[in-house]
DNA sequence: GTGAAAGCGCTAACAA
DNA sequence: TTGTTAGCGCTTTCAC
């Protein structure tokens, strides 16, 4: 493959002619410089991302980490990523933490380190210790949908609190009092946030949460079933909703009552968190609490990149967006049953 | 941040031993192995990836382009081919091409070469010449979901045409007979082959398939929503089954049927292609055909690495993964409907 | 406006 | 078993 020597051996100048011509055009003269464009082309010259990479030291790209892309979620983080990035000249690298802070730590370390410019970090397991030696080895880094406030870098965030506080007024609204919640793993910041704000909206409105209203869950379609399944075997009487910390889980849920022929919203309503995709289109279509995705990976990106390109990039910038809850069958009015809802 | 040469001196040795105690540890003698790598963790050295990238003219990436990342299939391929990649020691850049044969090609040639060690290219749209053209580059190439089988390339795909036809033999089977088509966009070549596969299975049971009952459908929800209103507006009898090629557009026509009051699957079956995570839990639950999604993308990662790793790798594989049909609640069996099918 | 040459950090061939 | 050194392909400083 044709490299710069002989780009420039067969346009009878120096390789920093060429060079040049690729990175500061304005300072060849145009004659030359045309030339060189034409020889390129006839050669199929590419420069070697390597050498450049080696030369400037900066690899033009950047990682971008998600707990699961199979999780619908992520893959919107990731297009609104990518497209940023691309139209800005950088890659992006792909990795999958599993919700493990361990696994974040080794890629930061071992994988990430030396090999991208920048990295974001998509809803981190990582504790706010760990991120402030992160900041001090001056890797540029932004994260998405964490909020640690104090903290010295550029973060995209949401207020789970505030999603879930909005879902659990707005299902004490409609006239459910008994409102159980399911959460995503106990050790994880957001499953905190979303609780403070389930409890806050139930508290402000005299209703007394009780211990055994809350459940721990996996994320997942099959711990919601599992979890609602035992609901219903412990025989007591059945909650007059149920708030899920994530659609999926609501969506194992739904499965569930299905199988045990309890109907959804007469006789329990159900209320997730995301509004990935499908929540439009399942049956009953979920109300749930929906986040800008795509939006938090594109402005995350170009976060990053101000970073990388400016010198003194803004370094500590928070942008928060905020929650909105959609309104849809599954928890239905049950002062007004026969109004619908819908998307 | 540390170079070879700040350990080198550190440790009172020549880069050369430095290098070989990463590269080629046998060579080097266990004491001086041992303080080297103390000194490395002391200075938290890490080898810089484009030096590296550089001497060795192999840079440890690869990339994955799919056509759209959105689409609930292509998270499987890239799960797939990130945890093959990565116990590998290689990385994975993600790219999005739209669906446009323009896009790959770019991608291919402006983006991807000189950065990349090779390119996995799930259910491209670009044509056998291109491609034929991308070989002589030796850029080395797996395909994912195409067959091409006449190519001189690493081919990790299923046959749509049998797809199609298991399902369209299902349908015929449990009793439907005027079955439409909606297809893909009809440019590609995946579109053909279901096409073939629908026509095949009805000409065999003696099913004569008119021109108007295959449609042109764009692959996402609404187009499907609009291709099944435009058929009841038609006002026409509705046919007894619609089979989709994708699962997408069918959840689209269940909303459609779902406004009409048209039931599923007693008044009209429904069946799609793809087997996304949501077709098992939308109601009615979908038969379509399952593709083992994220097995191919493991599988095309290991072919792509043998291809880097070995000399003479094998470089003119095919790998056929079977499809297998899923039969759900939406085509129930019309002879004897009190059956239920679930998965 | 252009050329010569140093240097980015690493690997590997050759020498010892 | 270890050291010396050329070279990977590029960018940029310094001269002209």
């Amino acid at each position: 493959m044709a490299n710069i020597k002989d780009v420039a051996k067969k346009a009878g100048v120096s390789v920093a002619t060429v060079s040049r011509v690729l990175n500061h055009p304005e300072t060849v003269s145009e004659k030359t410089s045309k030339k060189i464009h034409d020889i390129m082309e006839k050669m199929n010259y590419k420069p070697n991302a390597a050498a450049r990479s080696l030369a400037l030291n900066k690899s033009y790209t950047v990682a971008l980490m998600v707990p699961n892309i199979l999780n619908p979620l992520f893959p919107h983080v990731a297009k609104g990523v990518e497209e940023v990035v691309l139209s800005k000249g950088y890659n992006m690298i792909l990795f999958n933490t599993e919700n493990s802070a361990k696994k974040e730590a080794e890629f930061l370390e071992t994988l990430v380190d030396r090999r991208v410019d920048g990295v974001i970090l998509a809803n981190t397991k990582l504790d706010e210790k760990y991120l402030k030696k992160v900041i001090k080895k001056k890797l540029p880094i932004v994260l998405l949908g964490s909020d640690f406030n104090s903290l010295d870098m550029n973060i995209v965030y949401t207020d789970y609190s505030m999603g879930a506080y909005m879902i659990t007024k707005h299902l004490l609204e409609v006239g459910y009092q008994k409102i159980f919640f399911v959460s995503s793993p106990f050790s994880w910041k957001q499953s905190d946030m979303k609780r403070e704000g389930y409890l806050r909206a139930l508290k402000e409105n005299g209703v007394m949460a009780e211990e055994n209203w809350i459940f721990e869950g996996n994320n997942d379609i099959e711990s919601g079933y599992k979890c609602v399944k035992k609901i219903i075997q412990e025989g007591n009487k059945l909650p007059d909703a149920i708030f899920f910390a994530n659609d999926l889980m609501a969506y194992g849920a739904i499965e569930a009552l299905k199988d045990s022929d309890i109907k959804i919203p007469e006789d329990i309503g159900i209320a997730g968190f995301d509004d990935i995709f499908t929540s439009s289109i399942i049956d009953p279509k979920l109300t749930t609490v929906s986040l800008p995705v795509m939006k938090m990976g594109s402005i995350g990106a170009r976060l990053l990149i101000e970073m990388l390109e400016e010198k003194d990039g803004l370094e500590n910038q928070k942008v928060f967006l905020k929650p909105r809850i959609k309104i849809r069958r599954s928890c239905i009015n049950r002062n007004r049953i026969n109004e619908i809802f819908f998307d």
